[in-house]
RNA sequence: GCGCGGUUAGCUCAGUUGGUAGAGCAUCCCCUUGACGUGGGGAGGGUCGUAGGUUCAAGUCCUACACCGCGCACCA
């Protein structure tokens, strides 16, 4: 017996030295795996930004994701788990334009498109090697061969490929429509990342001018000098006079053509039932302009300043808003102040107040029918995925709000205002357009905006397998067999990954999507540096070590549901590594002093006990319920086996029947084979280490097959 | 407003097709110096959110309601 078993298990001593050695033997790619006879089973990771560092919700990730892929492994599967960062186009580029402002006082305009374009990749190429070292610290066992970055050559041209067909198949179309403008960010966003926000509001009810018949309530006053149009619901007998008739004021002093529409959309029963039309600043509004043809003037430009004449121009919205309250106390037009809870859009990265302007922007049109695909539009492949199967959900009630997501999903704006990203392939030369990858030629000017992040990331399951080009790769391992990531990012990547996938490829990304939960405080907060409560995954490693990490993540943990992590109980699991440690060092002293023997068929059935719980962890891990599996194998091998099993051994192993402590010693020996194997994918470092130290064990537990057959 | 999830021992959570409530941690008591004190044995502790219903039998199925959390929504 190794020395090393007298003291106790030294996860800091061992963990690094284990890891290289797993590196080394090449099993983290498929291509070198010993025997592989079982078909593939691929899984991307879902990248992290590559500017970042790691979280307890990466940490609660990589452990589910690495338990799945080393069970699978084990199970014989050709198992390829890709790894890869993600450039994170706006948080990437406003934290390096944030450091550049604090250490040079220097704005990007300063620098420029390419100084600054140059200097963030600086500082991608040199944080990334954090990320992907925290990766490996965890255990997670990726193969780094095939490692891809959302903005290298290769994933580049995957972007500008899917652009081009998608344009082609008129998926994609430039339009002047309204978009979420983001002041703060100075860039359009999609509706998924906003985030609506309950203030305190005050709702006013007022007349245009004295002579004005109908009253309008709002929030935003400011906006009124934009308006065109007072919609109400052509049943209210109040107004139904008034339909069609114009009027012509001057409202804090910028002269006003109002028409009286009616329109279906109006809510008779809310404030005045009458509505004030501003086409240019609401959703809403623009969709009744377009309705009754009524002019769309825009009052308010990409810095949230009005843009009218007189007095208000230039001022700041909420400026504007109080001179224009002010204005109708003073002209006697206003009826009523109420204070009430309205639902504010705010920018989901930024926190800037999402102005509504109409631009001129790129979008995917997701009702659109597809010649190639049978017909169907985007959004009912989309919904076709899901509900055919093809695609399932754990935990299963997440799909009814996917359904619900894509039910009222409206054309994807995917152009940004921002200069790190994949740039639009769209070139311009005297007012003629064309879309290509590559420059057209000579006098050529590329669009300036790039894309939404999540429009590369949609192309993940298959970009990273070497999609346009039809590799190998992507023969054999895509439709990948699982997607496991958070639910807060179903719609953002999730469903972006089903759509592009059923576009381009004619398929489904995935088989199934397992949603993990937020990883919480112990009081059930959210994690975040402003309360203090973060807890570091790296130095609970460092403390406890990977493994103990690793089950403090898995073990009451359900699908889909958060989890409170509390230090102690990351403390508990360092035991429980230590358990087994001692439990491998009773076993090498039995099979010492005893020897190896005949197994009696009363000491076998110890063997057949733990291939049990061997049965039943596999069963809970095909579940998907990995906290299930884990809390087996912990009980089964601490109060069962240590508990029960090693006591009533004792008398057996120093007893005078030597072949009966022969055959108990080999019977203990075979279980902590058995045991060791099972644990490997939930604690792989301490089981590793033990495997290395045991007689007749060869080659590496993480490529021994997995103790029970399925 | 629509929808989803949660409500089980002090805390964190299990509870498979309905059959008299479980685990860990915490608490208390005891034991143990040749696997491990990061140990072992034991105890206390719950009218399973509330009110109804179905059933021989409900934590489990049905209907309301309450509270907490979350998602969605063009209520100005």
């Amino acid at each position: 017996m190794d020395d090393k078993f007298l003291k106790p298990y030294d996860p800091a001593a061992t963990e690094a030295s284990i890891y290289k050695k797993w590196e080394d033997s090449g099993y983290f790619n498929p291509d070198n795996l010993p025997h592989a006879d079982k078909g593939p089973f691929s899984i991307v990771l879902p990248p992290p930004n590559v500017t970042g560092t790691l979280h307890m919700g990466h940490a609660a990730m990589l452990a589910v994701e690495d338990i799945i892929v080393r069970h699978k492994r084990m199970q014989g599967y050709k198992t390829l788990w890709i790894p890869g960062t993600d450039s994170a186009a706006i948080a990437t580029q406003s934290k390096v334009e944030k450091e550049i402002q604090k250490n040079e006082k220097k704005s990007r305009h300063d620098l420029g498109r390419e100084e600054l374009l140059t200097r963030i990749d600086a500082f991608t190429e040199e944080s990334k090697t954090t990320i992907i070292n925290q990766l490996r610290r965890m255990g997670s066992s990726l193969d780094w061969s095939r490692y891809a970055y959302t903005m290298d050559e290769v994933r580049y041209s995957a972007v500008m490929e899917a652009f081009v067909r998608m344009y082609d198949a008129g998926l994609i179309y430039r339009g002047n429509r309204i978009v979420n403008w983001d002041p703060k960010g100075q860039t359009t966003i999609s509706d998924d990342e906003i985030v609506h926000e309950e203030r305190k509001a005050s709702l006013v009810t007022f007349t245009y001018s004295k002579d004005f018949p109908i009253a309008i309530s709002t929030t935003r006053l400011e906006t009124k000098v934009g308006d065109t149009a007072v919609a109400v619901h052509p049943d209210d007998v109040r107004y139904k006079e008034f339909v069609g008739k114009t009027y012509d004021v001057v409202f804090a002093g910028v002269p006003l053509h109002i028409k009286i529409v009616a329109d279906q959309s109006v809510d008779p029963a809310f404030g005045t039932g009458a509505l004030g039309v501003t086409p240019a600043h609401s959703q809403t509004d623009w969709d009744i302009a377009e309705r009754h043809n009524l002019e769309r003037p825009q009052v308010i430009n990409e810095y949230a300043k009005m843009t009218v004449e007189g007095e208000l121009n230039g001022k700041k919205v909420l400026e504007a808003r109080e001179y224009v309250l002010e204005w109708l106390k003073k002209e006697g037009l206003l009826q009523k102040e109420e204070e009430i809870t309205q639902n504010v859009s705010t920018a989901e990265r930024t926190g800037g107040i999402i102005e509504p302007l109409p631009k001129l922007q790129w979008f995917v049109a997701v009702n659109k029918p597809i010649a190639e695909r049978g017909g169907k539009t985007l959004k009912e492949l989309m919904r076709d995925s899901v509900q055919s199967g093809g695609v399932t959900i754990t935990p299963e009630r997440f799909e009814k709000i996917y359904f619900h997501w894509i039910d009222n999903l409206r054309d994807w704006c995917i152009s940004r205002q921002i200069w790190f990203g994949h740039r639009i392939p769209v070139w311009y030369k005297d007012g003629e357009t064309k879309v290509s990858a590559t420059s057209p030629g000579e006098g050529w000017e590329q669009d300036q905006d790039t894309l939404d992040t999540w429009f590369s990331s949609g192309l993940w399951t298959f970009s990273t397998l070497g999609w346009p080009e039809k590799t190998d790769d992507l023969k054999t391992y895509h439709p990948t067999a699982l997607l496991e990531t958070g639910y807060d990012i179903l719609f953002f990547w999730v469903a972006r990954m089903i759509l592009m996938s059923q576009f381009l490829l004619g398929e489904v990304p995935f088989k199934n999507v397992y949603l993990h939960g937020l990883v919480r405080d112990s009081k059930g907060r959210k994690m975040s540096k402003s309360l203090g409560n973060i807890i570091d995954p790296l130095d609970m490693v460092e403390k406890y070590g990977a493994d103990a990490v690793r089950l403090s993540l898995i073990m009451g943990a359900a699908p889909g549901n958060d989890l409170k992590l509390d230090e102690n109980r990351i403390r508990g699991y360092k035991n429980f590594a230590n358990k087994v440690w001692n439990i491998t060092r009773f076993v090498l002293e039995s099979t010492d002093t005893a020897g190896e023997g005949t197994v009696l068929p009363e000491d076998a059935v110890i063997v057949e006990e733990m291939r049990k719980m061997s049965v039943e962890v596999t069963k809970h891990i095909d579940d998907y319920r990995l906290d299930l599996a884990a809390d087996a194998a912990y009980q089964c091998i601490w109060y069962r086996f240590a508990d029960v099993i090693l006591e009533e051994s004792k008398p057996f192993i120093k007893g005078t029947d030597a072949a009966r402590a022969a055959s108990r010693a080999t019977v203990l020996r075979q279980s902590l084979d058995i045991i060791l194997a099972t644990l490997h994918p939930f604690m792989p470092y301490v089981t590793e280490e033990i495997w290395g130290s045991l007689p007749n064990n060869k080659d590496l537990l993480m490529v021994e097959s997995w103790p029970v057959a399925n």
